[in-house]
DNA sequence: TTGTAGGCGTTATCAC
DNA sequence: GTGATAACGCCTACAA
């Protein structure tokens, strides 16, 4: 497992480094047979370039840097691989860090991977947007910048969302349709942009409906289950549970309910729950919860083209895409119980 | 954001980039005074080391390779999440590569991260130990290597592992002291130490009891929640519900658990189920479920420290380090109903 | 078509 | 203490 070089391979072949250099370099001229005996050679000896050289002489590090709030969670997770995937065909490496849920940290995070010369950068914000001082700035330098999911709408630059306005709005629906009168949206943390259009699209849907600011509550909570185990006693505690809940993500629709049915009400014939960007856990739980599914993949995929074509081509424009899921109806809204 | 280079201190302050070079390295000796200077004069101007030429000139990469069969459910994120937390903290990047649970894609991993030098690896095998041999060849070779939770005893390597034999053993004696009679192990996949090792607790568990062979039977699984719920479905058909499954995971059991009370079962009164290497979903399905919890963080930071070790000190000696966890017990396994 | 030589930004080995 | 200078392995004008 020695590293060999082109030295090596110049050396063993009596031709110069640069020849060999041109052989894996195809916009050159060069022999077509020496460069097949070249790269035969190299093949053989097992000759792999040294990145750090490369990346040294191109000014490039063929690094991408992801920046997201967690990957403990799914949605992350799979956001992750889905960029690792398709950078990985292009010769990229992905350098991923996560911040916590916390500004200060994900800053920390963009730097260095700056510093660490990435040749272009995908952040999912985290709540807050303090930072955009930092990526504006950036922005205007040139720097290859894609945002995803939780965007700050002033900042010129890529972007990558899901509409959730839309989709909040159908579920909500779908819960109005279903004849759940009073319905409560547990929204996520406030300065979000994902927890503001999800709660426009809640309260579009109760405009539409007629439905009396009285009957629906939109209630701040965090991303964890605990927390909605915590509203849920909360709203028992002032025996104000509504008759239905639309949740930020499944697993706060998962901690309500278990605390709904820890105390005894059946869900969906006293109470729905909906969850949104819906995880593998939607189909085992009981009952299966309706959720609103999101092309995560895709996404992923499409913020890396974006991205790569960017640094490809630096006066690529700014684009925005804007991608729509389905909202998949379980038993866990389900009033004419059909399963 | 100008990348500046020691060449650019060098000329603003009039000293040679030998002695830039030196205030950055203390291991050289240099006036106090001038080291300052540059020093203030490098933060000033924002300068940050050039990786790239760094590495080069060092030839070391200061990447860490990581390679996991998976990272979509929580516990190899856990496990990527902590390397990657003790590696920043020592000026390195963890590079994360992901197998699929397909041993031809580990060893390509495995070998892409090897040809991109990183300093050292740590691999989390796949079933089948196909690949054995090539980890052989570089430990030979003095490369540092450390493997985690799946291991081929064989392999003369460092290794942290967790004590699958004795806590499947505590875990299956727990079912029989509830009363449990008749229990099946659903075991993942065939080739993987952490299955061996787990059949081998729970058989243990079974001949200490003067349990026989016709009341326990091993079932061969994946690791996802589906496969559980086959498993059941198959069962049923035969009317060969036992009274209590012990799974190989949390997914599992809760596909288990799923499908048995879709089919009227009751658990615990009916049928108990147990899983393994708990995750966060186990205290919030109902019922919550009994796991055993591994130290996920601790035993990723100590593969970590044992790899670090031996990239710092070739002569390190391999380490073997054997950790244990706790068996949570819920309700999914208790017949005496405590809450 | 191929070779020479300089450069990418560091570190490290010499002298001075 | 400090300054040249040669690596590190590769790319790329420019020359031949």
């Amino acid at each position: 497992m020695k590293h060999y070089t082109i030295k090596d391979i110049a050396k063993k072949l009596n031709v110069s480094i640069s020849t060999v250099s041109r052989a894996f370099n195809d916009k050159y001229d060069i022999k077509k047979e020496t460069k097949d005996l070249i790269l035969k050679t190299a093949e053989e000896m097992g000759y792999i370039p040294n990145p750090m050289a490369k990346k040294l002489s191109q000014k490039r590090s063929l690094n991408i840097g992801v920046v997201v709030p967690e990957f403990i969670n799914e949605y992350y997770s799979e956001i992750v691989i889905a960029i690792q995937e398709f950078f990985r065909s292009k010769g990229y490496q992905v350098l991923v860090m996560q911040s916590d849920e916390d500004e200060t940290q994900e800053l920390t995070n963009a730097q260095t991977l700056i510093h660490n010369m990435v040749d272009g950068l995908i952040v999912a914000p985290t709540a807050g947007y303090k930072n955009m001082q930092y990526y504006q700035s950036r922005i205007k330098e040139g720097y290859p910048l894609v945002f995803l999911n939780r965007i700050e709408e002033s900042v010129p630059v890529s972007k990558v969302v899901f509409n959730n306005t839309k989709w909040s709005f159908f579920a909500t629906e779908h819960l109005i349709r279903q004849g759940y009168q009073k319905i409560y949206h547990l929204s996520g943390y406030k300065d979000l942009s994902v927890t503001n259009e999800r709660v426009e699209g809640f309260k579009k849907a109760m405009d539409k409906n007629n439905i009396q600011k009285e009957n629906y509550k939109i209630i701040e909570t965090g991303l964890l289950a605990e927390e909605g185990m915590e509203v849920v006693e909360g709203l028992m505690f002032h025996h104000d549970i509504p008759d239905a809940f639309f949740c930020v993500n499944d697993m706060v629709a998962i901690g309500v309910m278990k605390k709904l049915k820890d105390n005894g009400y059946r869900i969906p014939e006293d109470v729905a729950v909906v969850g949104f960007t819906e995880t593998r856990i939607a189909k085992l739980i009981i009952p299966q919860l309706t959720s609103v599914k999101q092309p995560t993949f895709e996404m992923a995929k499409k913020a890396g083209e974006i991205l790569l074509k960017r640094i490809t081509n630096p006066s690529a424009e700014i684009e925005t895409q804007i991608f729509n899921g389905e909202l998949n109806v379980r038993k866990s809204s389900v009033r004419e119980v059909s399963n």
